[in-house]
DNA sequence: TTCATACGACCTCAGGTATT
DNA sequence: AATACCTGAGGTCGTATGAA
């Protein structure tokens, strides 16, 4: 990514955390008493600075998903000379036997049971897999749908491209919700790409998916699926550039050597 | 057949943002 | 300022499964 991108998403990576911190010392700082107040058998046996980190913790993760990697997706993009917007809605027209089919589809994988493995279980196809048939049905009754986004990428060269970004450990429901979308969306427009998106692998970037969080297989082939994008393979792909992900990581990098310091010394007071 | 274990649907908690 | 609603992490508990 270039020199701008790169200062753009320092520039937010910033702004979030002195929110964060200002937030966590200067407007609602910690306070010792309301953790005795609250969880008074705890306080007693656990030492304070394990409360007082978790405060930090809980208020940093949440912002982390809902207000940082939404929006450092979108400025990527856009620094590869695309057209990028977050929280993109739209409203696509369907037939109704697509429309039911889908809710079928999904109905069935969930409740498949994941262990009956080997024996009678029909490998899950993959989107490309559903849409072959989905694309297929044809009938003269329509009906209008609502999709969300969390991240739409026009290229240059007229592709689009749908992010569903969802926390890497997914549960069952927000899992459902963004296949649904991602196979209304992908069985009406025939060029379009959306992907289910995990900014992160939570097993390790080298590591199986699988091995840490098994729910989102019930819909998804999350290790052979072209359009299931987790970690380095997300960001390359949305930075259209190999480099996107280790550079990216550099960034937060930077931003951490200044907020680190910040939090040990306004925070934590060490 | 019984029992222990693993799994997953659902629930709870904390926190953030938008709305009134 | 109060509240409503959303999100993420992680705990709980009933049930399915496989071993004894």
């Amino acid at each position: 990514m270039n020199i701008e991108t790169k200062s753009k998403i320092e520039e937010h990576l910033r702004e979030v955390m002195n929110r964060i911190i200002e937030k966590r010392t200067i407007y609602e700082p910690f306070n010792e008493d309301e953790i005795k107040r609250k969880n008074p058998f705890g306080y007693r046996l656990v030492p304070i600075e394990v409360w007082k980190g978790s405060k930090f913790e809980r208020s940093f993760v949440t912002s982390l998903g809902q207000g940082i990697f939404e929006q450092i997706a979108r400025i990527i993009a856009e620094g590869s000379g695309a057209i990028a917007i977050n929280q993109y809605q739209k409203i696509i027209r369907l037939n109704s036997w697509q429309l039911e089919r889908i809710d079928n589809i999904l109905e069935n994988q969930r409740k498949k049971n994941l262990k009956t493995k080997s024996k009678n279980s029909i490998k899950l196809k993959t989107i490309s897999e559903e849409l072959e048939f989905l694309r297929k049905l044809d009938t003269d009754r329509y009906q209008d749908v609502n999709v969300l986004f969390d991240l739409y990428i026009k290229r240059k060269d007229g592709t689009e491209e749908y992010y569903s970004l969802k926390t890497v450990k997914p549960n069952l429901d927000q899992t459902e919700a963004a296949k649904k979308d991602i196979l209304r969306l992908m069985t009406s427009e025939k060029n379009a790409q959306a992907y289910f998106a995990l900014p992160y692998n939570p097993a390790g970037e080298d590591k199986s998916y699988k091995s840490i969080h098994s729910i989102p297989y019930k819909l998804f082939d999350m290790d052979c699926d072209n359009n299931v994008l987790i970690g380095e393979n997300l960001w390359n792909k949305i930075g259209m550039d190999d480099n996107t992900y280790s550079e990216l990581l550099d960034i937060f990098d930077k931003v951490g050597e200044e907020c680190k310091d910040k939090i040990r010394k306004n925070y934590l007071g060490i």
